[in-house]
DNA sequence: GCTTGACCCTGTAGTGGCTACAGGGTGTTC
DNA sequence: GAACACCCTGTAGCCACTACAGGGTCAAGC
């Protein structure tokens, strides 16, 4: 199968299937005469498992990670266990931090009714402070879940 | 004050100051004879502004649009509440998509008990299907909150 | 007057996970 | 032989920074 047949089936866009197999996820495939890319079952099945990994909010590396476990089964699987243990740990921290921002723009928007002018907007005055009052130090430190503009 | 005692101050690093500039948030202050960055308050004050906004999350180009109101405040504020009021939006909508993720990662994990070895691990057989029964819909599209890893 | 070291400058490249071209080749159908 | 869908490589862009490289400035101490 070509790769335009791999992405409908996969539901994984062409231009990512190229980057997955630049970044090693994925092996190269053989090629046509008129050097085509050409897949077969177990390549659709590997992409399935990065996408599947991906729609978890898995890093490449961690998709990685258990493909290598994957490819090379003797280790015992203590480690995938903890790899998404880890993971799991990160959605939950990430979720704390994104409750207290939105007590916090919560907070913040009810500092206006909308009547007045701008320059008389309390969510625009109270935005000219420190952000100290609002947030917990954590909401500052880097997590490894991305906030409210990823996806 | 020169842009370290500014960074010190704000506790904003002194590359994102100039990186903050570069975008148009931030005026270009004079310049000492040495060609020296020279900020007052007000400076102080707008950078503080910035800094607080993207603790909330809010994205380069909300923030210069409340920088906009802020500088020309005659328009009337509701578009400012708006503006919280899609950010609140897009979070809330954020949080709802990491929960399901977190199931989704609560019970993958469930799957192993970590005595096996990897070629027999239920998590690794469990990410070789396709995504569909574990997440729905939603938390495939586009949203403006990052997810697990950023920050 | 010379060195050390802290600070400042500009400009460029890298991060992650794609996405979107530009500029070309291939293959099928009419 | 023309139209069109598909494929190829390579490069640049997205966001909000971060991290250099390679240089200039300035005050303190010897």
């Amino acid at each position: 199968m070509k790769i335009g047949e791999l992405a409908t089936r996969t539901g994984c866009p062409v231009e990512t299937i190229r980057y997955y197999e630049r970044e090693g996820l994925l092996p190269e495939p053989a090629r046509s005469s008129a050097n085509y890319r050409l897949y077969a079952e177990p390549h659709a099945e590997r992409l399935r498992f990065i996408r599947h990994c991906r729609t978890l909010d898995m890093t490449l590396g961690e998709i990685r990670t258990l493909l290598d476990y994957h490819d090379h089964p003797r280790q015992p699987c203590n480690a995938v266990n903890g790899l998404i243990d880890d993971h799991l740990a990160h959605v939950e921290a990430r979720i704390e931090q994104l409750q207290a921002l939105r007590q916090a723009l919560a907070t913040l928007r009810s500092r206006c009714n909308g009547e007045a002018d701008s320059s008389h907007c309390g969510i625009l005055q109270e935005l000219a402070q420190p952000a100290s009052r609002d947030l917990p130090v954590e909401a500052f430190e880097p997590s490894h879940v991305p906030g409210p503009h990823g996806h």
